[in-house]
DNA sequence: CTCTTTCTGTAGCGATCACTATGGATTGCG
DNA sequence: CGCAATCCATAGTGATCGCTACAGAAAGAG
């Protein structure tokens, strides 16, 4: 029943595919591109991870899985103020680590416009709970401030791309938060 | 001396190469593409533009000049506030026109930082115009401003490629401006 | 008209694209 | 061991990439 065992670790092969994708894009990284970095050749990849919107619908759930612990870490934080702003450092410093690609998968592919929708709607549930505990102001168009706040993580991601440092990037987060309405007292 | 004379007139053709680079970014435009929404043939392209990278500048140069247009009219308004609040509106317009693609060309392609670097660069000038003319407080971190507001209109174009609509930049844009320091009294 | 110059269309160049057929290598099972 | 199952490496599939050689067509100069 059993053949011959594969010769490589799937887990570190896949975050290989998504450290390319991460640089590359889906269109910009090509077959060859990840069997080099991958270091398996093509056959074994296509047994191993199906053809190449497969993997890369793999590898853009491997790093969207990351990306919410992330969120989830900022979200949980006390106030809506708190989250948003840990939300923003997190991604400025994500977006400029010098041991990973500058800028941010899921924000800059195309075809990853779900991803960036279903974070939207986890911020914009935020801001709400933000309203309800009196965080934020009641009539907080939350709707508009997490479409905002996506905005300005996507410009991040392509300043970094640029090469803007993490200072940079961390002044666009300061500066996006005194959009946020002041606490109500 | 004089040969035959080429049959497509050269601006039509580079205005249709403009906007299929709009739509599809330098990697994703082909030659193929070009040829097809320019009505000309390869070597008919290679004669009048030379190679690919080579129509991509003076196509993408013919983009920044429209940009510019619109750039230097809205810093020609008399306040800061007002000339951000202009450009961000353009910008939500611009980016969402039923005439042409979604998004922006000079803020989407990685390419085109330098460009990218040359309007926030006009827009901090017309910053510390503000600062002098009493417009924004004195100390107002002009540059990082600049910063942040190109983040945001970068945001806002990849927000226009994913559907969103001229309200959705609008509300961007509107969300954007309670960042502007308030005017000095 | 001929000659030169320039453009146009066909057709195809080598390279790379995503992908796979084939055959040998390596395993567990009996 | 023999057998079945699975994976690996070579090599190559047709399609498309950017780009161009070639020959015919259309202009002015003489």
């Amino acid at each position: 029943m059993a053949g011959r065992p594969r010769s490589f670790d799937r887990d570190t092969a896949l975050a290989a595919a998504v450290e390319q994708f991460w640089r590359s894009g889906f269109e910009g990284t090509s077959i060859a591109m990840l069997t080099g970095a991958m270091g398996v050749t093509p056959p074994s990849l296509y047994a191993a991870f199906g053809d190449k919107e497969t993997l890369f619908a793999e590898a853009s759930a491997e790093y969207f899985r990351r990306t919410c612990e992330g969120v989830d870490r900022a979200t949980a934080l006390p106030t809506a103020r708190e989250a948003v702003a840990r939300m923003l450092e997190d991604t400025a410093r994500a977006h400029t680590a010098a041991s990973t690609p500058p800028g941010c998968l899921m924000l800059t592919e195309p075809r990853l416009a779900a991803q960036r929708a279903d974070v939207q709607e986890r911020l914009r549930r935020r801001l709400d709970r933000g309203v309800r505990d009196g965080d934020l102001p009641a009539g907080t168009p939350t709707d508009r401030l997490a479409t905002f706040l996506v905005a300005v993580m996507r410009g991040m991601s392509g300043c970094a791309r640029d090469g803007g440092t993490t200072e940079d990037l961390l002044a666009i987060a300061e500066t996006a938060m005194t959009a946020l309405p002041a606490p109500q007292r």
